[in-house]
Parts: structure tokens; sequence; C-alpha cells
DNA sequence: GGATTCGGACCGTCAAATAC
DNA sequence: TATTTGACGGTCCGAATCCA
């Protein structure tokens, strides 16, 4: 459970931190980013208070992105986006229950005032869990090397919304600006003074000092100060949708990182920090990291037979039988936690009811 | 074409297993 | 004792199906 928990810690922190980021050039990143202290913030603004910083890329800030060693930014797929987490009630009202719709906090609930049985309206019985289960020996998560170690759940959690994205397989090391635009020319911004070398070795902390930011999407630069975007570039036209960025190496807990204001991020050991560090990243997959995969082809494999359990075919119900149903199966599972009564589908609890 | 059904993915919780 | 793990018990999405 410990993914889900970092899951979970993820969505939370997302939720509940947020910062105030503002469009710069053609994108702002939709995460934290560490600040340089010696390095002005924008428009002369004072630091956020440490250690919890953020900012998007001053005006002329260059990406960095990616290290010597690290994989080229590669364009997620179309299919890598953002999950929206589902949201469940509690307990859900037995109405909604027996017909697997979404139910709400309020009793009555929406879906029964709508179908004007607000009266039957009323939570189930939850089941008590079953004890004195035994299990076999657990597997434990390796925690020591790889990609797939048992980091903090903040930490992972941080990566659920930007999940890796692809490692090319080319070798190719260098970030390439768009439009055949080589890195660090002319036409690039340029990197502020204050920009260190890169990577400079992670700190004792273990991880990347600021300022380091993801490099924009393929095909875009921002623009120094005051000039408009390369014309024919994407800057040039409608802002680019938020896309996952470029995943920072490991050890580096710089952006993305979400969790409480003031709170430090997690660091890494510093020698599994230095080990990944020179061992490349393992970009292509984090068993923690939640990827959304390319959608399934459909397929008709969901065709329902409407046939029990029982191997006898379901009894159809009208649009009021439902209701009515629903209704007496509420008034009759209210005292106990019996379900033998409720129809076909939603009991795969009676197995172990036996 | 809208309403209903329900398979199964997803979620939250918590006891057992394990680490310290 | 604290933490991690894995599965239970549940919710509800969305495709399949029904029906006016």
């Amino acid at each position: 459970m410990a993914s889900d928990q970092a899951k979970n810690a993820g969505a939370v922190a997302q939720e509940h931190h947020m910062p105030p980021y503002q469009a710069y050039g053609a994108y702002s990143p939709p995460f934290p980013v560490y600040y340089d202290p010696s390095h002005p913030e924008p428009n002369g603004a004072p630091h956020p208070a440490p250690p919890y910083i953020y900012h998007h890329p001053p005006p002329g800030m260059m990406y960095p992105y990616p290290p010597p060693g690290f994989p080229p930014y590669a364009p997620p797929p179309q299919t890598n986006f953002q999950r929206v987490k589902r949201k469940q009630v509690k307990m859900a009202c037995t109405n909604c229950a027996n017909a697997c719709k979404r139910c709400d906090e309020h009793r009555p609930c929406e879906r029964c005032v709508k179908y004007g049985i607000p009266e039957t309206c009323v939570d189930g019985v939850r089941k008590e869990r079953q004890k004195g289960i035994k299990r076999g020996p657990y597997k434990r998560k390796n925690k020591s090397g790889g990609s797939d170690t048992a980091t903090s759940p903040t930490h992972n959690a941080t990566f659920e919304t930007f999940s890796s994205t692809p490692t090319e397989a080319n070798g190719d090391s260098a970030w390439h600006p768009p439009n055949g635009v080589a890195q660090g020319s002319a036409t690039a911004t340029p990197a502020p003074a204050s920009m260190p070398s890169f990577p400079p070795p992670p700190p004792e902390g273990g991880y990347y000092p600021p300022p380091y930011f993801y490099p924009p999407p393929p095909g875009f630069v921002p623009p120094p100060e005051g000039q408009a975007p390369v014309e024919g570039s994407p800057n040039s036209g409608a802002p680019p949708p938020m896309m996952p960025y470029y995943m920072p190496p490991p050890g580096y807990y710089g952006p993305p990182y979400y969790g409480p204001p003031g709170v430090p991020p997690p660091t890494m050991d510093p020698a599994q920090a230095e080990l990944q560090r020179t061992s490349g990243p393992p970009v292509d997959h984090d068993p923690e990291v939640e990827e959304i995969p390319p959608p399934a082809p459909k397929t008709n494999s969901k065709k329902r037979s409407r046939v029990g359990k029982d191997g006898q075919p379901k009894a159809k119900k009208t649009k009021v039988a439902a209701v009515v149903q629903e209704s007496s199966t509420s008034s009759g599972t209210t005292g106990g936690s019996d379900q033998a009564s409720e129809p076909g589908h939603g009991s795969p609890t009676e197995i172990g009811d036996a």
C-alpha cells in the first residue's frame, strides 16, 4: 500500500500547494522550483522563505537540461497525461451502492433525491474486516540502488503527476533546442552569470542545488526578455498545453517537488545519489510512478451475458423496479451485513461470507 | 437516444509481517 | 513500537444493454 499512500500524498500535496505561477514565455512550470539565493527573483521580488521555494525561470534563464550522461528530453507520449484521481465517499448509501452509482456525503444523496426516494437514502453497514488471516512472507522492496528504490513517499508522489518520459535509445545526451538551434548558441537564451556549471555534483544533502529547471517542451525556448519568440517557432503561437517536462536526474529533489510549505524536500543518501548520478538516470520506468499506459484498444471483451453467478439468467429490471428494489434492499440491509439479497453484481464480498 | 445494468478498475482502510 | 506490505471490503466509471 505504500505506493498507494505515495500516490495519495502526491495528490494531497498537489492539491494543497500549487504555487501561483504566472505565465512565463510560452509556459510556466506547474511545480515548485528551488531558487538560487544568489540569483535575483524576477522583477526584483524578494525570495520566498527557504527552503520551500519556487519561482518560474526568470527571463533569460536557460534550461540546462539534460546534463551529460542523461538522455535528451523526450516528448511525453500523448497518453501520458495526468490522471485525475477518483474521489470516493466513505460510505455510499444503499441505493447508490446497489446501483453502483456515485453517491455523495449528504443524506439524502443527490441520486436518491433525483429518484424521489430520499427516505430510503441511508448508509449501509460496513462489513467487518476478517481477522486472523495468515499471509505469506512479505516481499520487501529493494531499498538500495536501482530506480525502484523505495524512496520517500513524498518524493515518489512528486513524480506522479509528471511521470517519467520514455528514454530515447539513441544515446544522444544533448538536449536540442528547437529549430535546429544548438544548445547554448546565440539564438538560445544566454545563461545568467549566476548559473553554475552543469551538472555540479550533488551536495551533501544529495540533491542538486538550484537553479535548475526543466527544459521547455520540444520546440519551446523562453525568449529573452523583451524579445518576441522566434518566428515560426511554437512559441510564437498559442501557449503550449501543460505537459510533463523533463525528468530530473536521480537524487535531484528540485522541481517538481510538492510538500507542505516550509518543509524541506526529502534528501537522498549521498552515496546513492552519486551512484545514480554517475550511472545514469532510471528514467524509463519507476514502479512507484504511476504511468498512464496507452489506452488499450477497445474490444468487445466486456460483452455481458446477463447471466448471474449461478448461471441463471438475470431478471431484467425496469426503471421503476430498479428503484423499488434499491429501496427494498436498503431497508432490508440497514440492520445487518448480509448482502445476499443484493443484485448480482457488486458482491465480490459474498465470496468471503460463506 | 436516453435510461439502466453491472463488470471490473480503482480506492481507502487496516491487520499481518517486518524492521528497528 | 514503528513502519511497510498486501489484501479486504467497498465505490463508481463507463461500456453494454434495455426500452420507450
